[in-house]
DNA sequence: TATTGTTATACTCTATAACTATA
DNA sequence: TATAGTTATAGAGTATAACAATA
């Protein structure tokens, strides 16, 4: 798993106060680039009907978390508010969600998924992550854990 | 760090056959979603005047790694041979790398760094790195060493 | 005929700036 | 004046298809 002959106890890295080596690796160097390739390559793993990442992901958040407004949708996704209102624009046009405004607010409108979007969620996540869940599926217990909490410690630190 | 309500050992979820499921999350979709999110947060963490991303990475993979092929970039980058060759031109317009024929085979081409190239890829990784650096230095050895430890597990399953 | 690199083309994602309506 | 949403516009990233040169 780590790399035996730097993850001793002994390391100075581990000793000293440069958090970002850890294992003898740059630790947000290495992220970096693993983020972005893995990211790349889980746009990828999808069939040429399907929608794409960016208007799946929120909708799957709508499906999982209820309706909520574009402006949260677009803190969470960490784009700009004109993006996201492109993809819900996009996720309309195809009759996954609906625009309903706010009855004390006029300014706003809250987004909903429909029964259809719901369906498609269900549908494309369990197709979608069909590598992912393989390559998951090969590894131990011990290293499915270890991915989980880094999941958990990681999505702390991106929290809007 | 992982949910009490469901990290016993007598979670049903990890007795069974469904390794997608650990400590009550589907971890598959869990990931997706952090992989799409943090690789925004990362990408918007720059200067305006600096080179993107896309252009960053392979030029670091060539600095770290010493100098290869279009080919060989793209697969280790997750990219299409097209769109590597894109981003070829781009650095290769900037100075930041050359392209010199392989005396053996006809055919093929090495990209390798420039000096310019090297020194930016070390000052833009200084700052790029700056805000993730800060949220790992707030994390504790333990969370470091996950994270590090998931960075290694999940580097081996995109390995080209 | 297969492989490596490249060009042509089109489409998605994304941001910034500007505009509208409501508070 | 501030906020939520939207439209206008432009640029970067990406892929597939087609082409050129060499093995």
């Amino acid at each position: 798993m780590s790399n035996p002959q730097e993850s001793t106890s002994g390391n100075p890295d581990r000793a000293t106060a440069n958090p970002d080596r850890v294992d003898g690796i740059e630790l947000s160097t290495e992220l970096r680039s693993l983020i972005m390739r893995l990211g790349r390559l889980l746009r990828n793993q999808r069939a040429s009907s399907d929608i794409t990442e960016g208007q799946l992901s929120p909708l799957a958040y709508l499906v999982r978390n209820g309706p909520t407004t574009p402006n949260k949708l677009s803190k969470w996704e960490r784009v700009s508010p004109p993006s996201m209102n492109r993809t819900i624009n996009s996720l309309e046009a195809q009759g996954l969600v609906v625009r309903t405004p706010d009855d004390n607010d006029g300014r706003m409108v809250v987004i909903s998924p429909t029964e259809s979007g719901r369906e498609l969620v269900y549908e494309t996540r369990r197709r979608r992550d069909a590598w992912l869940h393989h390559q998951l599926a090969a590894l131990s217990d011990a290293e499915r854990q270890t991915i989980a909490e880094a999941n958990t410690i990681l999505r702390a630190i991106i929290e809007p």
